[in-house]
Order: C-alpha cells, then structure tokens, then sequence
DNA sequence: ATCTCCACGTA
DNA sequence: CGTACGTGGAGATC
C-alpha cells in the first residue's frame, strides 16, 4: 500500500464554546422565577446554554467540538495589570450553583470541557482554533465575549448571541469589517483604542468605534497611528495623546494567547455518541421538559456516523457440518471468538433460538440449536463446555440459563463485554452493546453490516438476522480487547477475571437451583394479614368520619392535615410527608387514633403485598428463582429482582412469618444461613488501621460495648442499653457519612450533644477520623475511590460547587470503599465456597446471597461438612486485621435457620 | 400504557 | 443533613 502524508478533511467542522460566557449570558437574560427546580435550584443559566448548545449542534453539525472554561485562579492578564476585570459585580450565588449542573450536561453529552489554570476560555479557543486551522478545519467559535472577533479569518467564524439567547449572528471577516470597519486581525488595534469596560481595560475618552476605525484606516495599523499620534486633530487626538499608555496596555493585555498547554488537540475533540440514560435522569433532576424532547429530536440527527460496521464471512452449515467448522475456524489455541445468541431468560432458565460465532480473522458461522443434528449439537457442546476456548459474549449469564436448559454448558468465557464495562464506569445503568461499541470503536453495529440495512439479495428477513447476530458476535469480539485495554487501565483486570466473571457462573447455578417456598403457608398468611387489613381500614374510616384510600399518600395528607388540623410534618416534593417516622412523632405529641391505625394499615398492607407478590413467583417446580442482577449497584454489590429476595422482611415477628415460608426443597436436609458478622465495621477498622478499633474486634468481647467503654471512660460492665445504642449508631453511621446533625435526629438527642460526642469517639479512635478524611481526600484527588480489590467508583461531584451534590459525593466516597469492599469478600467467599463443593464432590448448594449473608440447601448427611467448609471459605475469603467471624444457623425454613 | 412520587422492605 | 438497592400503589400524563 503507497504511504501518502495525511490528507486535511476539509469537511470537518470544529465548534468550541465559551462555557461562562454564554452561561452568564443566559444568566441575566433568562427570568429566574420562570426557570428553577420545584426544590429552589435555579437553572435559568443551564437552560439557556444548554439550549444555545442544542441550537448549534443543530443547525452547523460539527464534528469535532469543545467547550472551555475560565478558571478562577488568576491569569497572566492579571499580572500584567492588577486591575483586570476589577471592580465586577461578585458572581451571584445562584449562578455559581449552576456551573456544575453545565458540566453535567456536558459530561452527559460526552463533550469534553477545558480549562487551564492561568488561562481564560478566550486563549484557549484561541489555541484550538488557530490549531484546527492548520489541520484545513473550519472552527466555529460561539462566545459572548468580542475578544474573539480578532480570531476570525477564512476558516474561523463566531457566533455571537444577540436578543439574549435566542439568536446567533455569524461574523465571518467581511461581518465584522462591515460591523466594525476594520478587518478582523484589527479588532485587537480597535478594541484597546475604545476600551472594553467588563474587563475594567477604560480606552480613550471620547473615542468610539467610529473613530477608531477612521484612525487605524487612515494610519494601517495601531503601529502607524502611534507614530503619527502627534499630528492627529482634535479632542479626539489630544485625548488619545493622554491616554496612550493604557491604549497599549490594552493592546498588550487583549491578545488571546495562541500556546495555551492542552492536553487535547482538535482532532481529539471528535463528538462523541451522548448517553441517553445520563440525560434523561439529569433532565429529569433539572425538571427540562421540552428542551429534553428538542434535544432528543436535534441530537439523534448530529450522531456521530460509525466509521464502518463489522464483515463478517457468515457460513450456515449443513447438517454434519458445525464440528469441521469449529475445528478449522474456531479451535486455534489462544484465539478468542465471539459469541453472540438469540432467545430468551429469566426466572433460572431460559430459551435459545439462535447462535453465531465470529473470529477474529473474518468467519463466521450461524446456528440454531433447536435445529442441529446430533453430531453438531455434540460438537458444539464440546467447544462450548471447553475451558481452552476463549470466548467473549455481551451479558454471559441469560444465555448461560438458556444453554443450561439445553443441558448445554458454557465455559472458557475470557470477557462478558458488559460485565467489563460495568468496572470501567460502575456509575452507569444500562451498558447497550450497540452503544460500548461506538463508543469503544467508533462503530456501528446496529441494523445489517454489508448489506446497509437493506435486505440481502435473497430477501429473507431469517437470513439478515442470521447476519445481524454473527456481527454482533464479531462486534463483541472486538469490543472485548478494546475494554481488556481500558481495565488494565484501570486497574480492574483481575478483578473481571478472578472474580466478576467465575461469579457469572456461580449465580446462574443459583438462580437455576431458586429456593423451596411453602405456597400454602403463603395462602393462609395472605388471608390472615388481609383480615387484619380490612379491619385495620375500617377502624381508620370510623375513627375519621369517612371513607378514604389509606394506600394514597395524599388522601392521607388531606384528612390528617387538612381535615384533623394536625401539625404539619416535613415537607416533600408535592406536600409534607406522612411516612412512619413522621407519624410517629405525631402520635406521641397529638395521639389522634387514627395515626396508630395508619401506621399499623401500612404495616399490614406491606407484608400482605409481599406475600401477594411472592405466591405467583413460584414456579412449576415448587421454587422461587430470582434474578441476581450484577452491573446494577454502584458500589459493586449484587441486586435481586424479579423477586427481590434481598429485602424479605426480618426485623418484626410479623415479617418473619414470610421466611417460614421459604423452606428447605425436597431432597435435602434442611436449610443453612450463614453470615458476617459486621463485617462493614471490621472493614472499617482494617482499612483504618486504627489499633483500638481493632483491639475493640480482637478483644473477643461485645463490639459496641468495648467501643462504648472507652469513648465513655467507663468499664464495659457500667455500659448500659442507652450508651450501647448511642456508640452503636456511631459505629454504623461513620461509614455511611454520618454527620452531627444526623446523629442527633436518630438519636433524639441536641445536636451539640451528638456533636460532643462525635468528638469523643475520635479522640478514642482517632485513625478512623482521619483516614475518613484521607478517603475523600484521595477521591477527591484522583476523582475515584478504591474497594480492597481495585474496584473504582468515580466520583465527579466532589469537585461540585453545588454544597449539596458535593456533600452527597462526599458521603458517598466514604461508603464506596466499605461497602464494596464488603461486596467483593462475599462475591470472593462464594467463589471459594462454590470451588470447594465441586471439589469435594457435595451436593449441597448454595441459593442466595444476601449482601452479607448466604444461604445453603443442605444435602442428606452433608451439614457437618458443609458447615466446617463454608465457615473456612467464608473467613479465609480475605485476611483483615479485625479477622472475619462467621455465624450460622440450620432449619427446615429461613426463618428457622436465622440466628 | 407509561412515568413519577412516596413509602418501605433489606443489608 | 446516613450508604446501597427493588417494589407496589396512587396519581399524573400521554
């Protein structure tokens, strides 16, 4: 192939923004009564960069794009002349809040910010603009600020907002010498001549644009009318002879700088592909309506175009024909294929339809299971089931379930594309394969490759979905190198490896196996608890004086606010609040009977809607299975739906009714539960380092009782109920970001008493105070925090100026690393406790996970053993200095095997 | 039919 | 003004 320099595309369009200078100008343009949140965050400056930001995009359709921002750190400007931009009005608070709200929506949108310490916004559109020229890119520079009128030239424009936020008039040179009269590369020569007063930059007295232009025309240049000052007429000339100096000085000072250091170059600024999700939640938060549906209906027309889809050689074998296929195309040692599959899952089993295999070096092949003969189906069994088989899929598990249905295994899986993206941006919600994979590589792997979307030449719709698969097989291919790079960036490559991706196994068994229930226990407490329902209802109705829904937060606010005049509680979005905590407190200060009847309805309504809900879940075979969701939780645990099994109710005797109804199946002996005894805490401790919370877990005594003694200075024997429970919540409540004020709400207490007492738990322990500080300091710093195994979360709020979402991150950040690190030991301890039951060849299993805790249905004769194997594997999951403790109980149901 | 809010269950 | 989740009902919105 013939090597030619890279040629200029002179097709792509740069569009670099100045972020505060449009934000100020929607700042002031923009009524601040009209454009705030219901909850008082002003948006009127969001709203309108945002919009401008739209409008743009809409109607230039660039390729490349940037925004930059001023810093507030001073700038060379300032040390040339210590009065620039004195004397400004102070930003406005509810402007400087909405700053971070513009960063989000870029982040959302995926268009990179800038700024550079010591730099205005000016220098570096400057900058890139004077660089993208010399690449033959056109730039479009949208700005509020006519400094920038100097950069335009044959390949740079500005658009510049007139009418507030509306309009955008176009200076391109000939614009700005009809506007100014003078060319663009005078402007500089213009503006230090008149002055520009929001920079405190005063220029001459009595001279305007119009003489100024009349000047440097007659004279060439600033240099010419400096020489000739002398024989200017007039006022006018006296005034510029006076005023000189400063004339230069803002000739000096009004220069962009073309050399600012950036890390990004033009070409690096390409638009990328935004995220819908991301937006549509902030959107939400912002309360953007319409603009959400303009952006929706403008942005999916500026998408960037994938440079090219995926080809792929697609065979469709006949019968006998897979195992020499499998063999020439997909069994060279080391070579990873792709897998991609049709079908459906959920509920521990599902149904395949369809199967393609891609290779890296262009086969391809397509198959439906339900079809194959029965040497193929052996052959595909075997490349399947074959550890030394590299494979890579996009969301391993469901198809796991559908082969597993087959009697079919899936192993060698070297990359769950989705599983890898959730470590690199544990943040977000959905992780779509056609989106990973423009985004990774700037691909399309949506809607037919060759053939464009069109159909084949044989037509068949059956022929392009064959197609459609193998492409996304082969797209998941390549996209699992692309993340393997970004993990190791990021230091999550074991961690996929070791951990997430054995565990995809793990979880498909369990929620293959489900749990036991007992439908007929569920039946009678059903009617039971509807009974209590009905009744409960009624006497709320009598005591009121009248029907109403006690299921319908505001039918409740009206009778107990509107209609009984009692004491309003704390406000929610749409009214004030009636949850059971406020109910409560009304209870002890009004004692109005039909608050207790309230407060006892939702109790029973709420275990009556569990049970409901679970008594449909079971399946044909007598179990429950659930859905352990793995790519949801932002910390790194595990979720369950469908149903939620993590959130059965354990804490009244009522609730726990519903765990005798989860029972040990057929088969097996009995149930066994075994859990972590606060391993949050101890992992606070370990990672804190500090020796007397460890001694407090060493010591072999009641934890909150030894903590309690030595905040107290009193012997462990002298603590009572009241001071275990005040130390307790400390305990706990330091990993969540606890502050004094939260501490006294929970603890009924004065918050200076809270605040007294924060104080003397550090003064005992101080390690963990200040590795808590160190913690947001370090996330703050690198912009994430870090479990025990290297799992990340990102953090970008830390840095907000919006105190609530920086104290949110802030709270966050300390719970990051506890709680996933807890997430990882369990994810770890199920790893070995799975490993060790195939070892030793048992056919207990293990059912659930419960965060900290896991269930096991024990097999006829196996407890002993089981019993001594989990606690070993659980504790020697990982090694802290407050050592991991294990209790665990057996029983015909969960209830029953609760300790 | 779909979305948002409130309330509440778990760790 | 303490973290992380999922679910169900009501009521609003389309």
């Amino acid at each position: 192939m013939e090597t030619t320099a890279p040629t200029p595309d002179n097709s792509d369009r740069l569009l670099l923004l100045d972020g505060h200078s449009l934000a100020y100008r929607a700042f002031f343009a923009l009524p601040l009564e009209n454009f705030s949140t219901t909850d008082g965050q002003p948006t009127n400056a969001v709203y309108g960069f945002t919009s401008m930001l739209i409008n743009v995009l809409r109607d230039e359709q660039p390729t490349h794009i940037a925004v930059a921002f001023d810093r507030s750190e001073p700038t060379f400007r300032h040390e040339q002349y210590v009065e620039y931009k004195a004397g400004r009005a102070k930003t406005p608070d509810e402007f400087r809040s909405q700053v971070s709200l513009i960063f989000e929506v870029l982040d959302a949108l995926r268009i990179p910010r800038l700024s550079v310490a010591g730099y205005e916004a000016d220098d570096i559109i400057a900058t890139l603009s004077s660089q993208a020229s010399e690449l033959g890119m056109t730039t479009l520079v949208v700005t509020g600020d006519r400094d920038a009128f100097q950069l335009v030239n044959e390949h740079v424009t500005v658009l510049y907002p007139v009418r507030g936020v509306s309009e955008l008039v176009r200076y391109d040179p000939d614009a700005v010498a009809k506007k100014y009269g003078v060319p663009p590369e005078r402007y500089r020569e213009l503006a230090a001549l008149v002055g520009e007063t929001s920079d405190n930059l005063p220029g001459v007295p009595g001279v305007g644009p119009k003489t100024a232009a009349k000047w440097l025309t007659q004279h060439g240049d600033l240099d010419g009318l400096v020489a000739n000052v002398d024989q200017l007429k007039g006022k006018a000339g006296a005034s510029l002879r006076e005023h000189l100096p400063q004339v230069l000085r803002n000739h000096q000072i009004n220069k962009l700088d073309c050399a600012v250091p950036l890390e990004a170059a033009p070409r690096d600024l390409r638009l990328g592909q935004w995220d819908r999700d991301e937006i549509h939640t902030l959107f939400d938060a912002l309360q953007f309506r319409v603009l959400r549906e303009r952006l929706y209906a403008t942005l999916s027309s500026v998408e960037p175009e994938a440079e090219e889809g995926f080809e792929v050689e697609l065979s469709r074998p006949d019968p006998g024909e897979l195992e020499t296929w499998l063999a020439e195309h997909a069994s060279t040692p080391g070579e990873r294929v792709g897998l991609a599959v049709t079908g459906g899952w959920g509920r521990g089993t599902g149904e395949l339809t369809g199967l393609a295999l891609a290779t890296g070096r262009g086969p391809a092949v397509f198959v439906e299971p339900a079809e194959l003969a029965e040497a193929d189906e052996r052959a595909l069994a075997g490349w399947l089931a074959d550890a030394k088989r590299p494979k890579a899929i996009h969301e391993a598990k469901g198809p796991m379930l559908a082969l597993a249905a087959r009697g079919l295994t899936l192993d060698g899986v070297t990359s769950d594309t989705a599983l890898a993206a959730y470590l690199a941006l544990p943040g977000q919600r959905t992780f779509d394969l056609a989106d990973l994979v423009l985004r990774y590589l700037h691909k399309d792997v949506s809607g037919g490759a060759d053939t464009g979307g069109q159909l084949t030449i044989d037509g068949s719709a059956e022929a392009d979905a064959a197609r459609d698969l193998a492409v996304r097989a082969r797209a998941v291919l390549e996209l699992a190198e692309a993340l393997d790079r970004d993990l190791e960036r990021r230091g999550a490559a074991r961690l996929l490896q070791e951990v997430e991706l054995p565990l995809v196994t793990v979880l498909a068994e369990m929620e293959r196996a489900g749990i036991a229930v007992d439908t007929d226990h569920f039946a009678e407490l059903s009617s039971s608890l509807g009974a209590q329902v009905r009744d409960t209802e009624q006497r709320a109705h009598e005591v009121v004086g009248h029907e109403f829904n006690l299921g319908s937060p505001k039918q409740v606010q009206q009778v107990l606010f509107e209609e009984l005049g009692l004491p309003k509680t704390k406000r929610t979005k749409t009214g004030y609040t009636t949850d059971s905590e406020a109910l409560t407190g009304l209870l002890a200060k009004d004692g109005h009977p039909v608050l207790a009847h309230i407060l006892r309805w939702r109790e029973v309504a709420k275990l009556k809607s569990i049970v409901d809900s679970l008594i449909p879940m079971a399946a044909e075979d007598g179990r429950i299975h659930t859905t352990f969701n793995q790519m949801v939780a932002a910390t790194g645990r595990l979720s369950s739906t469908d149903p939620n099994l993590q959130n059965i109710p354990i804490r009244t005797a009522e609730g726990r009714q519903i765990r005798e109804g989860f029972v040990v199946g057929e088969g097996f002996e009995c149930l066994l539960t075994a859990d972590y005894s606060q391993i949050e805490l101890r992992i606070m401790a370990h990672l804190s380092g500090d020796e007397a919370l460890i001694e407090a877990f060493t010591s072999g005594a009641d934890f909150h009782t030894i903590t309690a003694s030595r905040v107290f200075g009193l012997p462990p024997e002298q603590i009572d109920g009241e001071l275990r429970a005040r130390i307790k919540a400390m305990n706990y409540g330091l990993a969540y970001g606890l502050s004094p004020f939260g501490l006294a709400a929970q603890l009924g207490i004065p918050a200076e008493e809270a605040r007294l007492l924060m104080a003397e738990y550090f003064e005992q322990f101080g390690g963990v105070r200040d590795y808590l500080q160190g913690v947001v300091r370090q996330a703050r710093k690198d912009g994430y925090t870090e479990t025990i195994l290297g799992r990340r979360r990102y953090l970008p709020d830390l840095t907000s100026d919006n105190r609530q979402r920086r104290e949110m991150a802030e709270r966050m950040a300390l719970n990051a690393p506890i709680q996933g690190s807890a997430a990882d030991i369990i994810k770890v301890a199920s790893l070995n406790v799975d490993r060790a039951l195939r070892e030793r060849g048992l056919a207990s299993r293990m059912l659930l996970q419960v965060h900290d805790e896991l269930v096991f249905e024990v097999a006829p004769g196996e407890l002993a053993e089981l019993q001594d194997l989990v606690r070993t594997q659980m504790s020697a999951a990982y090694t802290l200095r407050a050592p991991l403790e294990v209790s665990m109980g057996t029983g015909r149901t969960w209830q029953d095997a609760g300790h």
